[in-house]
DNA sequence: GCGGACTGCTTACCT
DNA sequence: ACAGGTAAGCAGTCCGCG
């Protein structure tokens, strides 16, 4: 019945005796003489020249990367479902049949139909002949796998490990992965679980120390007229300094100096060396000499930017070969002896921003990036490059490549860490996965363990053929199917509440109860009674689903092991930290798996296996309600997967959360406890401050972040009073404070005491200018009106600060509004009032039910006598 | 021609 | 280019108003 079972993770064939002995430090290793031929794989791509894919190993000690060409004569290919002789026959295969290879046929497992077939695989010379061109095999007839980027494919045939440790001796044999000893804090954790041994590989493979990378970081100038960008498609100004700064210290500027500022030929500045070029030509060779000593050239926004430049500009003035060291694609610029991260499209990346980083920074900006990770923005360039000496532009083009180079050092190349561990963990390269989303991530490990299982991986059509019954009706209008519950607050102001929250609920759900898209509505008739209940959805009794046993084995992992390992004292920091960033890798996977399930985007999506998740979900919280009440618990609010319990009796917590796992095979922990939380009729929209004194905001208007400083400011200071306050006496009292503060500020704003910047309202653009056609948001408006006043081009992403005006518009950008007598004071009032009401009117209920409750208790007494 | 009731669009948040 | 649920503010529309 557990056919597959865990089976997701497997060591490769592998040398029985391990080569490196109870450790995983490579300081070790790299002690060992023996090991000059130790590489960790980074990289993967075809080369159609040579009709091979080729890895990029790099070598840990000598610090550079390896090609290594496929010996295997490994070959593109795609399925169909057409026998060979059929295909013989086909039409559209007998036009290329000088570029097919081999017809042949193989068994694959279908998990739609959990039947074995026949399939045949055609096997060509190059990709191109499966797909990517309009005359591509894929697009004429019905094939299978054809989707597959072949470096990829290759990859997992092979049965490759990204991020893994390889032994190459000899160049024509396929190298051999290295195999580990465990960990002996891992082994602890692991012997601790329940986990299948065959997890323990993997357990390896993460944990494995990751090399501190040699690399360089690279940022360029171009010497522009004032307030013209360089464009890469038409790059007509001249590169004139580039900036450099290695891990191995190296600091360098080299600058063409066109002006002729400089007399001598080198040049030693306070924190950089100088080399002086007399021609752009020779500058641009030198920069390609000096990266190319570095196996990894990291560059912020380098694929759109600062590569393609370089080449475009070597291009023109005639460096030939430039072609062989940098290669452009359609959106990225890679490099031909080693790695391009581009960390621009790394911090851009959704799942990195919010769960790596939990949103620190708000804006995709080196500036802002830097500020918020290593506390360190840039220092405002004022002047264009005609009007600054060369010596402000050097100086301001070296902050770029440190700041640049920074990013990828701090917290012990937590950045490096963190890109190779989500390479290992989605088996993707380096490449791929800091230009490539948490969707493709996911999917790349599915594939690989289809492959593994020698799955065949279903059309779209196929899953969706299986049926998409929808159950029941979003609460949401446009959306798919429904999600989850959030009970109705009780408004007032609630003294000592403990919120107990299911452990990743969607993802446990999905590990419980086998959800997968072949698992959801399976073949088996005998499956057909295990209904998910109030629907028609059943899920199989038979399999593990091959998403559940993937999430299962990623929360387990997490939870087990590299989440208690992190917080493990008797560990020294650096290890705690290392696996920190495992357990925040995981984390990021984790919290994505439920959500790429239920997005048409996914290549594995299936509707009702998105909805059998959410309304199992319901029903938990929903039973999870039903206990507490019987046990005589007082839920005042509840959000998807939380309760806030008012007050409650901590023996009968305890119990009911035994009672909770018991009932439903889900986890229950104490997430906090607020020394007293106020809530409004508003859902998801609230205050509270927990038993360490911290203000704990969610959802009020005072937070977000389109709210004016100004009025952001007062919010925060009614909140700093209301801290301090516990009795009800000192609830009055602050009641007369904040009355006053906000008296005061309007009459600020009425005097016009406010500096207008303060007041502006910061709104995203969150889609080009002309895409807005349904309605014209006042954002959209001053975008419009700016980019008539100013000339300029205003991106999606761009945050547009506007100001209410008293005329007709109602607002215009911060940047036309010149004098406060513009300002619409009213508006701004009304906006601190209903700010501020978020806060006031849930206490005001309160203290006004306080009061009458005391008057009862008075009366009462008053009968009494 | 104007304002209130209503719906829809857009953004930012929560889980 | 991961999901749905919720709140707020405004744009746009309809309707009544002798």
């Amino acid at each position: 019945m557990t056919q597959g079972l865990d089976k997701w993770i497997y060591p490769q064939e592998k040398n029985k005796q391990p080569i490196i002995k109870n450790n995983n430090s490579l300081k070790k290793i790299n002690d060992n003489p023996k090991l000059d031929n130790l590489y960790i794989l980074l990289s993967a791509d075809y080369d159609s020249q040579e009709q091979k894919v080729y890895l990029k190993f790099y070598n840990i000690k000598k610090e550079n990367i390896l090609i290594w060409y496929d010996t295997t004569d490994h070959k593109p290919y795609a399925l169909s479902k057409l026998r060979p002789e059929e295909l013989r026959m086909h039409p559209d295969l007998a036009s290329m049949s000088d570029r097919i290879i081999d017809l042949k046929e193989v068994k694959k497992h279908d998990p739609i139909t959990d039947t074995d077939i026949i399939m045949t695989k055609i096997v060509v010379k190059d990709p191109l002949a499966i797909g990517g061109t309009r005359t591509s095999l894929r697009e004429k007839m019905r094939l299978w796998e054809a989707d597959i980027k072949y470096h990829a494919n290759y990859i997992f045939d092979l049965g490759f490990q990204v991020g893994a440790y390889y032994i190459i001796e000899d160049i024509k044999k396929v190298p051999k992965q290295v195999e580990l000893e465990i960990p002996p804090e891992i082994m602890e954790k692991f012997n601790k679980t329940k986990m299948d041994e065959k997890i323990l590989e993997w357990l390896k493979l993460l944990a494995m120390e990751v090399p501190n990378y040699k690399r360089v970081a690279l940022d360029i100038e171009v010497f522009n007229p004032p307030g013209i960008m360089p464009r890469v498609e038409d790059p007509q100004y001249p590169i004139f300094i580039a900036s450099l700064r290695g891990s191995d210290n190296l600091r360098k500027i080299l600058v063409y100096d066109l002006r002729n500022e400089i007399k001598e030929d080198r040049l030693k500045l306070d924190h950089y060396e100088v080399e002086v070029y007399r021609s752009e030509k020779e500058l641009i060779e030198r920069i390609i000499d000096i990266i190319k000593q570095y196996p990894i050239v990291i560059t912020f926004n380098g694929d759109k930017f600062d590569l393609p430049y370089i080449r475009r500009r070597g291009e023109a003035i005639g460096i030939p070969n430039i072609r062989e060291y940098i290669k452009l694609g359609r959106n990225d610029a890679r490099i031909t002896w080693g790695v391009h991260i581009d960390l621009y499209e790394f911090f851009k990346n959704v799942s990195i921003k919010t769960y790596a980083f939990s949103n620190s920074y708000d804006i995709v900006s080196l500036d802002s990036v830097a500020k918020a990770l290593i506390g360190e923005g840039k220092i405002e360039f004022e002047k264009s490059f005609e009007e600054a000496s060369i010596y402000e532009a050097m100086d301001y083009a070296y902050q770029d490549a440190e700041i640049t180079y920074k990013l990828t050092e701090f917290n012990q190349n937590l950045v490096m860490n963190l890109i190779t561990i989500i390479a290992r963990i989605s088996n993707m390269t380096i490449d791929d996965v800091c230009r490539l989303s948490i969707s493709n991530w996911i999917k790349n490990r599915l594939v690989f363990e289809h492959r593994k299982l020698n799955y065949l991986i279903p059309l779209r059509e196929e899953i969706e053929a299986k049926g998409v019954k929808q159950h029941l009706k979003p609460i949401t209008k446009g959306k798919k199917y429904v999600g989850a519950i959030v009970i109705q607050p009780e408004p007032g102001i609630h003294f000592n509440v403990h919120v107990v929250d299911f452990a990743s609920l969607y993802p446990s759900i999905i590990k419980e109860y086998n959800i997968s898209y072949e698992t959801v509505n399976c073949p088996h008739q005998e499956c057909r009674d295990n209904l998910v209940e109030g629907t028609s959805t059943w899920i199989c009794k038979k399999k593990r689903g091959i998403i559940s046993q993937f999430a299962g084995a990623i929360r387990d992992v997490r939870v087990n092991i590299f989440k208690k390992l992190a917080k493990d004292r008797k560990l020294p920091a650096a290890k705690r930290r290392f696996y920190d960033v495992v357990q925040s890798s995981l984390k990021v996977f984790i919290n994505a798996i439920y959500g790429v399930m239920g997005s048409e985007a996914f290549p594995f999506y299936y509707l009702p296996a998105a909805e059998a998740t959410t309304i199992l979900g319901r029903g938990a919280i929903m039973k999870a309600i039903e206990i507490s009440r019987e046990m005589g618990l007082k839920v005042i609010y509840g959000d998807t997967d939380s309760l806030f319990i008012k007050d409650p009796d901590n023996e009968t917590l305890t119990k009911f959360i035994k009672r909770v796992e018991k009932t439903i095979r889900l986890k229950l922990d104490i997430d906090k406890i607020y020394r007293y939380v106020v809530f409004s009729r508003r859902k998801k929209n609230y205050f509270g401050i927990l038993t360490d004194g911290t203000v704990d905001v969610k959802g009020l208007l005072g937070k977000k972040s389109s709210t004016p400083p100004y009025i952001k400011d007062i919010f925060y200071q009614v909140l700093d009073i209301l801290k301090n306050v516990n009795t009800l006496d000192e609830f009055k009292e602050a009641k007369e404070n904040i009355k006053q503060i906000v008296l005061n500020a309007e009459a600020k704003l009425r005097k016009g005491e406010v500096s207008i910047n303060d007041l502006a309202i910061s709104v995203t653009l969150s889609k080009p200018l002309h895409a807005y056609t349904k309605t014209t948001p006042q954002h959209v408006k001053a975008a419009r009106k700016l980019k008539r006043a100013l000339g300029i081009d205003i991106s999606p992403g761009t945050i547009i600060r506007i100001i209410k005006t008293r005329d007709k518009e109602g607002a215009s950008p911060v940047e036309l509004v010149r004098d406060y007598r513009q300002v619409d004071v009213e508006k701004y009032i009304e906006l601190l009032r209903s700010t501020l009401s978020q806060i006031l009117e849930a206490m005001d209920i309160d203290i006004k039910e306080i009061e009458i409750k005391k008057e009862f208790r008075s009366l009462d007494q008053f009968f009494k006598f």
